[in-house]
DNA sequence: GTCTATACTCCGATAGAC
DNA sequence: GTCTATCGGAGTATAGAC
């Protein structure tokens, strides 16, 4: 019985990692297949739409993942300014340890907006619940709401085009530097 | 006579257009010739190394109109800060007046820095002569130059970002909410 | 310089046996 | 639920006539 949904569970895994890893167009279905070690042929049982819809879980994957990351980063420090800095430093010292190369959500959309309206939606949910997560921060700390949703934008759109960044030049230096320039943007 | 090197410069030009709009991965050899309308076989001639020389060539061309870009606001206004806000703003009239879906040229690599090498270099290469302009006008506005180098990885962090941003919502309004942080970003 | 033809691989997707 | 076989198309790249 514990194999009900293993199948299932292996190929979102590995779908989910070569999607972030490589980007849409870049991820094919064998490989995806082959990567998780999931019977050959089950795929289109367990999804029935094909790639399309493996993209759009994939995503709502990753944005588990990453609003887990971010609420823990915003527990973790009273200040918010301060708590944003290490949130991305966090990011950068991931970025050394792991061999993550990993492909901005961002970019799974400027991928796939022009041929995929789902994956596009999926996308925008995903990076403005992001975005309520800095904001609520900065209101709790007494920015007004307005201000706040602006600075929540403008946080994770600095924190996507860092990793982009980061990425250009295979090291964490420029999340670093972006980090410290959290504390100008912030101050009250 | 004038034809000599017209078939090379339609193709380069459909290129650069396409694999701006859509990423490297989603977009072929054979689009790229329809699209050029130039001779069907003289891609291999103008082009020996195929796909690869004609992303890093694209690359530099994008480079060039952007550095034009960017120089052409960092002039315009004495402010920095003003200068690059102008800046984020036009970027976000453009996206509303083209049907402009373009890919930051960030996407280009993290697409393609795992399988080629000289394409990533170019990319970097672009990009690190962006942030200088931004650098630069902040150095002459008096800026460290330590800090204004970190400011330009930031800003061009922030517009990158921003960009995607807009193009998740199909919106240009991302992009004017983070030029509207600018100001307090690099406030002296 | 241009073009046709084609080689070869891989893609996503489907059908149907088991 | 799983598998094999296969489809039609698109991918890049090459060979060789003109």
């Amino acid at each position: 019985m514990s194999n009900k949904n293993d199948s299932r569970e292996k190929i979102l895994s590995a779908a989910t990692r070569l999607f972030h890893l490589q980007g849409y167009h870049a991820t094919g279905l064998s490989q995806i297949l082959k990567d998780s070690g999931a019977p050959k042929g089950s795929l289109y049982y367990h999804f029935p739409n094909g790639k399309e819809q493996l993209a759009i879980e994939a995503v709502k994957r990753m944005d588990t993942l990453i609003k887990n990351d971010i609420s823990c980063s915003m527990g973790k420090y009273e200040g918010a300014a301060e708590a944003v800095q290490m949130h991305i430093q966090k990011i950068a010292s991931d970025f050394n340890n792991k061999e993550i190369e990993c492909i901005p959500i961002g970019l799974l959309v400027a991928e796939t907006s022009m041929i995929s309206e789902p994956i596009r939606e999926a996308c925008e949910a995903a990076v403005e619940g992001w975005e309520e997560l800095y904001s609520n921060k900065l209101i709790s700390e007494g920015f007004e709401p307005e201000l706040a949703k602006k600075l929540g934008v403008t946080i994770n759109s600095m924190i996507d085009g860092a990793v982009t960044r980061s990425l250009i030049s295979k090291d964490s230096q420029p999340l670093v530097l972006v980090s410290e320039c959290i504390a100008s943007l912030l101050k009250t």
